[in-house]
Parts: structure tokens; sequence; C-alpha cells
DNA sequence: AGCGGTGTGTTTACGCTGTAAACTACGGGC
DNA sequence: GCCCGTAGTTTACAGCGTAAACACACCGCT
């Protein structure tokens, strides 16, 4: 019995495992991505992971493989880099959106397993196209990617105000900060595309503006 | 004898706590932070500090309080606002690198609490004093502050390599990625405050032509 | 056909975590 | 002098990551 559905089920594998602790996350957040928990979702005793990862950090970096993989970076073309440009940020805003859980993750990138830095690569090699010299593109890498996370970071942590004013329902205690009550309204009418793209033409005007 | 001793300690309160886990966090990172240890800093039980917070999350959220406490933001002034726009960017990105290991803490950032709203806020009259109007400055607000969280993170995060160049001694295998390869040189390379202020003087440059 | 090795999953165990509940001891008001 | 509230301690529990020992199915060899 046992060993006839041990026999049936699929056999374990790193993108299989590494597939089941991102649905954990995107389902159920970050914390409760538990070896155990992962085991269950593969229909598995959690110490068997441990034939496939080291350790739990590994899966982590498995989950950030996984996400990078979606990220399809055009090769370089004779469109204007400032088109490219928007479209990346978008690209990779989507993808942040898509796994709210995830983006502390995505943040801590260390740049060291591969994935990250295939990613890294290709959109250098699309600024290097676009006329920026090497040092430029990496700055302009830095400066782009941490805005992109932490927009998408600041989105998330405030979604909470923003619905609860779009329900009219703040739960502000009557003795709330004065800054709060009025900057509350004001996140809860924001509409974070809006800010986004705001954030964004800065950035490329600033761009333009210093060649 | 030992009722001596619990006699003359001084008495536990909320800020010498936040400020004991602050210095655990600095001193060996954010996951070293547990109510044990942090009993052990102060030089008590762990679950003696449940008589001050109601559990851990309240203890973090002490701790940023503390990190924004250190804030010092100025009034609005008649100073041009890029020159404010600056310093306040300059001076917040020196507190997370002061506190690199609780930088995740001040991302996530809800502004729930009022320590994180009396300090946007502040940054807001600042904004509005300067001619922005409140849904620029918010927006403005929002993009400077994932600017800086932002880069902070990926400073902190690509720390090792830029260690491991200055020794001259990449880690990398042999057979490691081409676009790895090709990239660690550069960011081990790369002056982050160099790095910052390209970033920040693109964001400038984009709101000056804005207006 | 039989046998040993290898590789995958299970079991058990250890020290750690956050925190609920019961307990102890001190300080101030009647 | 008692009595209560407050601060800190003790004990306990479920869940965590992971090391180690174990069971079992499969493969190639003779």
């Amino acid at each position: 019995m046992s060993a006839l559905s041990t026999h049936t089920r699929a056999p374990l594998s790193r993108s299989r495992i590494a597939t089941a602790a991102l649905a954990i996350v995107d389902r159920e957040g970050l914390d409760a991505l538990s070896m155990r928990r992962l085991g269950a979702e593969l229909g598995v005793e959690g110490m068997a992971v441990y034939r496939h990862f080291p350790n739990k950090a590994a899966i982590l970096a498995g989950v950030v493989e996984v996400l990078l993989a979606k990220l399809v970076i055009p090769p370089p073309s004779d469109v204007p880099w400032q088109a490219v440009f928007r479209e990346l940020s978008h690209t990779y805003r989507a993808l942040l959106l898509r796994h709210p859980h995830a983006i502390p993750l995505l943040a801590a990138l260390p740049l060291s397993d591969p994935a990250t830095a295939r990613a890294a690569g290709a959109v250098m090699a699309q600024l290097r196209a676009a006329g920026f010299d090497a040092q430029s593109a990496l700055k302009t890498l830095a400066t782009i990617t941490s805005y992109v996370i932490g927009v998408a970071q600041w989105e998330v942590g405030t979604a909470p105000y923003r619905s609860a004013g779009a329900r009219g329902s703040f739960v502000l205690p009557p003795a709330a900060d004065p800054y709060l009550v009025e900057l509350l309204p004001q996140l809860a009418a924001d509409d974070c595309d809006d800010t986004f793209e705001f954030g964004l033409d800065v950035i490329v005007r600033g761009l333009e503006a210093r060649s």
C-alpha cells in the first residue's frame, strides 16, 4: 500500500521543490515556508527535501532562481534606450507585484547566485548597447533596481491603509498622531501605478539630463 | 543574595528594552534577536520582556521607533529645496548604514506606528514648504524613500564582493557564469557613495525637469 | 537468479524559537 | 499587619532547522 503510493508519486527534484516552495510563499507568506510544510506540499516527509538542497537558505535561493527565470529580458535592439528602460522596469515591477510575499527575498539579492547574475548581466548588456559606459550602466542598474524594489516594498507595506481608505474605514484610534491623520487619507487616495510612473519619469528625465 | 541583585539592577522599561534589542541587532544581526537573548542582554529572564511588550513584533516596532527618533528632520526654511532634499537623503542614508542589519526592518515600514508617521510627516512638511503640492510631495517621498532604502540594501548585499575584490580574492569557482565574471570586478571597483550620488543627482535633476 | 551498492525517503532526536500559564517576591495603601 | 498590584521567574508546549540512523526500491554485476 504505502509502498505502492511511494512508487506512484512523481519523484522529487530541485525545480519541483523550488516551485512548491514559491507556491507556499505566494499563498501563505514567507514565514509559512518551513521544511515540514514544504514536505507536506510535496506529499513527502520534510527531511526528504535535504536530499536535494543542503539547507533552507539554498531553497530560498532556488525560489529566487525560479522567479528570475520568469524575467525575460529581450536582447539589445535599436529601440531608444528610454523605451527599453521603461519596459524593463515595468516587467520587473510586474514580477514583484505578482509575488508580493517574495519581495524581501529579491530585495536581499546578494548577486551571488547565477540566476541573479544572469538577469543583471542581461540588463547591463542592454544598457551598454544603448551607449552607457560600463560604470554608468552599473550605477544605472543599481539605481533602477533599488527604485523598483523600494516602491514595491512601499506599496505592499502601505496596502492595508489604501484598502481601508477605499472602504472608508480607517482604523485610527481617535487620539492618533496628527501627522498620521493628515498623511493617511493622502496615502489612501494614492494610485501606486501613478506613483511608480512619477518616479520612473523622474529617473528617465534625470538620466537624459545627464548626457 | 539573588534578592539583593534583583533589587539592585535598573528596572526594565520600554525604551531600555528597545535599545538593548537594537544593540543586539547591530552587533549580531536580526536573526540573533530572540526573547531569551534579549533577556540575557538585560540581565533578566526572557519572559520578563512580556511585561512591557505584547510580542516580538512590538519589540521590532520599538526598535524602528528608536532608530527613527535619531532622525532629526529640520523644520522648513528658505533653503532651496534641492539642498534640503539632498541633505535629508544623506541623513537617512547615514542612519541606514550605521545600522545595516536593521535595514529590512526599515524597508518594511508599514507607516503604522507613530514614529514612522512622524518622520514621514516632517519630510512632507519640508516638501510642501518647498512648493510641492500634496500629491507630488507624497510621490516624491515615496520615490526618494524607495531609492535610499533600495541602495542601502544593494550596498549591504553586495558588500562581500567589494571587500573580496579589494583583497583581490574573488571566491569565484573557475567555471563561474560568464556574466558574473564580467560583472564582479566592476562591482568591486564601484564606490557606493558615488553610486548613491549618481542616482540622487538623477532624481534631483528629474524633479527639476518636472517643474 | 542473486547480491551488493546507491540513491531516495522516513524516523528519531536535539537544541532552539515564541509565547501561554502558573508561580514567587517585593513595594505601597488600608 | 494584611493585601493587592506589579515585575520577574519557572515551567510547559508546539513548532522550527537539521544531524544521524534507518528502510527500502532500484541498478549493474557476476
